[in-house]
DNA sequence: CGGTTTACATACATTCTTGTTTGTATATAA
DNA sequence: TTATATACAAACAAGAATGTATGTAAACCG
């Protein structure tokens, strides 16, 4: 049987973003070929060529799927001031926030390993290194508001700027991250990432938590 | 001509990992064939295949000609216990050393972006991240002894633990250097690398330098 | 000095992958 | 109800990449 519902076809659309999930995340990204997402998938190269342009496309539509959404989501935790919580705290939710969507959402998992270990950033994808440097700026921003915030409620150690701050905990959580998802069997970053993450920030606090 | 004497074969063989050096960085491991190296290298894939199994074979000689001597480097800065520096600055000068020889070794900075954003990890090139993490944690050992060092002589700011210092540290670190990669223009981390690391190792000095 | 091995170049066969083209049954719109 | 566009499946053509097999001239060794 073939001409589906629109429905129908949005479905089929879904599950080759999934296979290709699948498959991008055992064979990496180049490895890959259209051929093995259609079999994951249990369709024909045929529809995958309907819905998708090429692998690429695929790839970009995985992408918008989970990573630009965790993006903004920690934008948002971030730039909403519920001002009546302590901005520190504030940027150590947001972190452990992502932290966590990261453990419980598995599509998002895959996804960031795909992007971070199972892809080359060359050619069509090396445009994703300059969004990513981008998002980057963008969130270091927004905690060096935050650091910012903190200072003048006195809640910070003197002497450091919350521009450096802010630059020490981005660097800190993207090397977080990155170790996160190298530790596949999750012994060495995994269980304890919230843990480093409050280390990280009380390091900053004039009164540590205990 | 053929059959060159040891040496000229020494060099040839050389001349294809250098090439493949420049093909990887461009085209990604994946899409770089031999016919590609081999071209660059200016001899044919015969000469390629008389020296490399394959291309696997030919980015693990690549590997082992800056990667694993910039690890062991660090290591090395890091275990050579000269006692008469502080151990706080220990860490900061084996960091900064760290950078320095990517800033000045082009060959060494070409492998770490070969190896961070153009190499898929999957089937034979998994093993690296294994291995990745493994140095990681020896590193992350070194730097918590000399933390320990530093607790000791009262350099370090109480509270916190050498361990969980060490953990930050080599995850700001680990940050550092993959955005340092990843920033090719260089005006976002590359220039105030060794500032971002003075400023890290100053928010654990109990009375931080100016 | 002659045989053997080395260090390649060249040619060949095979497999993989891609993009396109064609076919087709059915939803959908008019 | 019928024409058309949709959502695929299946077949096709072409190039690219790999590994191997063969050829060869010069270095090296006895």
């Amino acid at each position: 049987m073939v001409r589906k519902t629109k429905e129908d076809a949005e479905l089929t659309r879904q599950r080759i973003i999934d296979a290709a999930r699948a498959v991008f995340l055992t064979r990496g990204i180049s490895r890959s070929t259209l051929e093995h997402i259609a079999l994951e998938a249990q369709v024909t190269r045929g529809a995958v060529y309907w819905h998708f342009k090429n692998k690429t496309d695929i790839f970009y539509a995985l992408r918008d799927r989970a990573f630009l959404p965790l993006i903004d989501r920690m934008y948002d935790t971030l730039a909403t001031q519920t001002d009546d919580t302590d901005p520190l705290t504030q940027i150590e939710d947001s972190l452990c926030d992502t932290i966590n969507e990261l453990n419980e959402n598995i599509e998002m998992r895959q996804i960031y390993e795909i992007m971070m270990i199972k892809c080359e950033y060359v050619d069509e994808f090396a445009t994703v290194l300059q969004q990513i440097l981008n998002n980057c700026s963008n969130i270091t921003e927004k905690i060096q508001l935050a650091y910012e915030r903190a200072k003048e409620q006195s809640l910070l150690i003197p002497i450091f700027t919350p521009h450096e701050l802010a630059l020490d905990t981005h660097l800190f959580f993207s090397g977080l991250l990155h170790m996160w998802v190298k530790d596949a069997d999750g012994s060495r970053f995994r269980y304890q990432a919230k843990m480093l993450i409050k280390s990280h920030i009380n390091l900053r606090r004039i009164n540590p938590k205990t």
